[in-house]
Order: structure tokens, then sequence, then C-alpha cells
DNA sequence: GTTGACTCTGTACTATGGTACGGACGCTAT
DNA sequence: ATAGCGTCCGTACCATAGTACAGAGTCAAC
């Protein structure tokens, strides 16, 4: 497939798939050197797509680029240690991630229901987050 | 107080404090005029410390400081329903955000599991997400 | 055999949320 | 009265993760 065909494929735009090959997180295919039909064009394959995919979860589980390339370089490697480490820190954090987001989703439920009461004048927003 | 205790009671750096007060997040008091005992050096009371407190907690549960004015701006008015509809947008976020990541969370817990077993000679870190 | 869509490459620009620095001035203790 | 720290202000710079664009080449269809 070409590069707009994977892109679409991964959810993303062109010019980040680009930007992932610059990072060094997608391969550049070598361009096919006969120049006859579908000459000078770079193809991509299932691997790269899979690729693409792994990126976007991992971001989403909240790696950054550099922490995902190094995960990429890992895969291939049998350094389960090293994963087992990377993985196991990144649970942690998205532990603590996960009550940081349900305390502040409980202090705005709360403010949302006092703001609907009414029962004081303005809503106390510089005090949703207190205590 | 000044800035640097300010900025210190608040968590963050001196430079964030004025970087916020440039947003015209954080007010920017009037510099005594009296040229006599602490003469020109600006002060802060309790209410700059309880924003700087506000900015952080709002950040936390996801807000851009651009939305950190529009709620601090909010604040000063008795518009409760426009308050209502942020804390609204923001719980939904937030609880797709939380959803998303416990996902990522089993994810990387299986993951680590597996390495650990060691099962296999490799880690599926790029099937990880998968599913 | 040209038009229009897509690709390739490099470079530049964007947004967000800061962080750093230089030079001038103020405050305090010695 | 001077050293040393803190403040003030403007401007520049940083990291992260893209996004845009120019100029050239390629490809498929009509």
């Amino acid at each position: 497939m070409t590069i707009a065909r994977l892109a679409a494929e991964g959810g993303v735009g062109v010019e980040t798939v680009r930007y992932y090959q610059r990072r060094g997180l997608i391969a550049l295919p070598e361009r096919p050197s006969g120049s006859g039909a579908n000459g000078r064009v770079r193809r991509y394959g299932a691997d790269d797509l899979r690729r693409l995919r792994f990126i976007k979860a991992a971001q989403s589980a909240g790696f950054t680029l550099e922490e995902i390339g190094q995960l990429l370089a890992l895969d291939a490697t049998e350094d389960r240690a090293r994963a087992r480490e990377l993985a196991r820190a990144r649970v942690s954090a998205l532990d603590e991630k996960i009550r940081d987001l349900q305390m502040a989703r409980d202090a705005l439920n709360r403010l949302a229901k006092v703001c609907e009461q009414g029962s004081t004048r303005l809503c106390p927003i510089l005090t949703a987050f207190e205590t």
C-alpha cells in the first residue's frame, strides 16, 4: 500500500507517518528501483500498519514517542526484564493518573450539582477542587 | 508575600507565575509607589495563592490554560449555566479518558505477566494492546 | 501527451506550557 | 557603601507532537 493508504488505515495523517519515519518509529521502505510500473513510490506492508496502530495505542497509554521507540527496539530482543520494567512503571503511573482523574471528575460533578441547585448566587468554581 | 513565596506555596516556579500573569490568569498587583520600606516590589495575597492552586487542580482535571481562563472569568459572574456546561463536558471527557487508561493499564498488566512467565521467547510487545 | 492526484524531500511553522537569561533596580546585612 | 540576593521586564529558547508547504518527480486515466 502507499503512504496515504497506510495513514488512512492507521487513522493518522500522511504527515504524521512521515514524522514517525523521521523519528525512526516506522521504517522507510526502499524505493523500487525499476522505473517501470509502480516505479519509484515506496510501498508499505501489514507490519507497518501494525506498528502504526501500536504507536497510537501506546500513546493513549501515556508512553511518549521516545519511550515507544524503546519499546519497539525491545520487541526485537529477548530482554524480557526490561520490557516488564517499562510496563510496570507505566502501570504505576497509570494507576496514579486514574486516581487523579477520578478525584477531578468527582470534584466537577459536585460543582455541577451545586450550580444546578442554585442555592448560592455564584458557582463556587474557585473552590471546586478543594479538599 | 513576594512572588517567590507565592510560587513556593503554590508548588510552581517563579517563572511559571509570571507566565500565568502574562496569560491573564493571575493579576499583576500594583507596585507600591512609596519608595520607602518594601518600596517597589509587588505583593501577593491569599487570593492569588487560591487562584494558583486552582489552576494546578484544574490542569490536572485536563482543562487547558485557555479554559481555565474562562472558568476564572466565569467565577465572577452569575452564569451558572455556562459553568455547569463546562464542568459537564469535562466530566464526560474524563470518564472517557479514565476508561481508556484503565484499558491501557490492563493491557500492560497482561504484557508484564506474559513477559514474567517467559512461556514464549519474546515479549509480545507489539501485540500488547490488541483486542 | 496532458491533466490531476499522489509521492518525495527538506525545511519551516504551529500550539501548549513552560524555562532561561540578561540587565536594571531594590533591599538588607555587614 | 558595597556584596549578594531577590524582583522586574522583555525577549528568547525548550520539548513534545505534530502540521504545512514548496518544488520536484511519478503515475493513471482520459
